[in-house]
DNA sequence: CTGCCATACTAAAACGTTTCCGCAAAGCAC
DNA sequence: GTGCTTTGCGGAAACGTTTTAGTATGGCAG
């Protein structure tokens, strides 16, 4: 005989008046709620999640979904735990907990958000990498569960999404390029099934047209986002007739990859061959040389996530303005040494 | 009127049998459960859990708590994805889901897991980055809560523990090191106060002292494990009277930094100075020189740490048979570059 | 004194599920 | 046919909480 009936016989008052005491609701005597919060601080009582659930239809939990996929995992390295922080400095105002939804590699990630859903133990998803075209946008519009994409898809209508500003770091990176001679750019990226793979390819063959570059498709160089695909992505470069004077890699941990290729070659990065890394991680900087790529804060980018979720959520979003549907998150060049030189003409 | 109920009065059946049908008990007729099951499947009705886990009192969830704290997000890089594939492979046999339960920066973990044990949201729980002595344990004993931590700790009596070999992993680099003539060995290390920081440390000392080599506090440079910090080895290690001509490093980013700081110093490790990691991650190998560090299978680790935990949980113990409460995790040498030398005598 | 309102409380219903208990029907042995 | 067991199902209690509806008390206006 635990719970809040426990609590009530031992304060003699009736269960109501303790469960209104505890979750700040009127009708309630100001001296009888101090008693209450005292004696459940000193018993340790805790409201039992199910119970609660069951009878508020509402869970005060908010899901990230997050695929532990190989490809995946390679390349989110730390990015959950960083984006974490930000939502939960915005959802613990609410008292909203955020629990991390792993998909397991052998299950559909589709039927996993499925089984997730129906379950009722989140009362709205944050879903990242996104595909072009992804079930599980419908799958939750249908549901009427609250959610944020982290990337941008086709799917759905026109659901809220965040999503990092390809298009700006493209044209940033081969403007800079550009700017110091270069007209041979290659670019290392996923494949296309990958979201980030297709638009950001995309966003850099209109960048080098805007500068009157033809599109090479055999500068494209599909790889996989990892130390190994940098290693690749130089060895395919060596084999090109006319090679690029300049590459840009999708994901900055391919460049360790990428410079040991090159050594092995006799090219050294930074003088032979200008590189530019797409997102930064410390470690961009201590690389030799040091790499020149994009900086966002994680934080700031869990906060805006929080925030256009809590939005979205009936309950949640009259203190949050109903902003733009749609984000485009922005990065900012953080130069290094690996592009610092010119072409001569 | 969603639910079970609902589906009952589709099929005309009373919700109780609707129940026993999904749940494979007994008591039902083949043809029933095999309506029952076609019917839940075509109307997707799947069970609340929030229902069912007030009724059964449990929740077929188990939680691996992880803690975002700037130190620990920095070295934690994709371990907890890897070894979360190896957990599900083992929970999902038995139906169990698991979720991860970021602690966020600003809340004491203590707390934290307080409130995530009393709402009773999960049956058993997986702790990461114990401390020496760490509450976290005697709560969750005292709360009779199954749950293994991952990471020794000299807090609450007997728990189930797995940890990592350090003093292997220390023996067997100081061992290869001594072995190619190296005397003067330094170690870059997180602080005493991070479990990792102070067992391995002292395992290095003990395993100096067993080849008659005297400990020489100045050669532990304590440093956070990163980048940053293999960096700021690099200096303090230059600034010794007595330069060590090999170093061990206790995580394996930190080689990025350090050999930045060393070329700045025009010293080539694996040349000059022999250095060893502690974890391989796909990187080291991507070095240049390529790291000798030692490796171990993340998802392995997971499954281990799965059936620990299962056996402590009296409701699925029968199946895995008592192993040993405490264990500690092998890793194996991953030789390569950069101690690849020895010394002339 | 009567009527009305505000306050602070109690009692009980409701949330969706599982599980205990009882019961009818059917099968079987005699 | 009788007694007993097995099979399959229905009814209802129970899990712990929140919330609605109802009630006693006291203050205050008339």
């Amino acid at each position: 005989m635990k719970g809040i009936r426990q609590l009530a016989k031992h304060l003699d008052i009736s269960i109501g008046t303790v469960s209104r005491a505890l979750n700040d609701r009127p009708d309630v005597n100001e001296e009888t709620r101090k008693r209450v919060l005292a004696a459940a601080e000193e018993l340790g009582y805790v409201a039992n999640q199910s119970g609660r659930s069951l009878r508020q239809g509402t869970t005060n939990v908010i899901g990230l979904m997050i695929e532990s996929s190989k490809e995946t995992v390679e390349n989110s390295d730390n990015f959950f735990l960083g984006v974490t922080g930000g939502l939960q400095s915005v959802l613990s105002r609410h008292k909203l907990d955020l629990l991390m939804l792993p998909c397991p590699n052998d299950e559909d990630p589709h039927e996993y958000l499925k089984r997730m859903v129906a379950r009722r133990i989140v009362d709205a998803m944050i879903i990242s990498a996104t595909q072009r075209v992804d079930q599980r946008i419908d799958l939750l519009v249908k549901a009427k569960i609250p959610f944020v994409a982290l990337g941008r898809s086709t799917s759905g209508g026109n659901h809220t999404w965040i999503d990092l500003d390809f298009e700006g770091v493209a044209a940033c990176a081969v403007d800079r390029l550009v700017s110091k001679g270069h007209r041979r750019i290659a670019i290392a990226a996923p494949s296309n099934d990958i979201n980030l793979g297709y638009i950001f390819v995309d966003a850099y063959r209109q960048s080098l047209e805007r500068h009157g570059i033809a599109f090479d498709p055999a500068l494209v160089i599909r790889v996989k986002s990892s130390e190994q695909g940098g290693y690749q992505a130089g060895h395919e470069m060596l084999r090109l007739d006319t090679k690029p004077t300049a590459i840009i890699l999708i994901y900055e941990l391919m460049a360790i990859g990428l410079y040991r290729r090159l050594n092995e070659a006799g090219i050294v990065p930074g003088r032979d061959l200008a590189v530019i890394g797409f997102r930064e991680e410390p470690r961009g900087k201590f690389l030799q040389p040091s790499l020149t790529c994009f900086r966002m804060s994680l934080r700031d980018l869990g906060v805006e996530l929080a925030e256009t979720l809590l939005a979205t959520m009936p309950a949640y979003a009259e203190h949050y303005p109903k902003g733009a549907r749609n984000t485009i998150w922005p990065l900012e060049l953080a130069p290094g040494e690996s592009d610092a030189f010119s072409l001569d003409a």
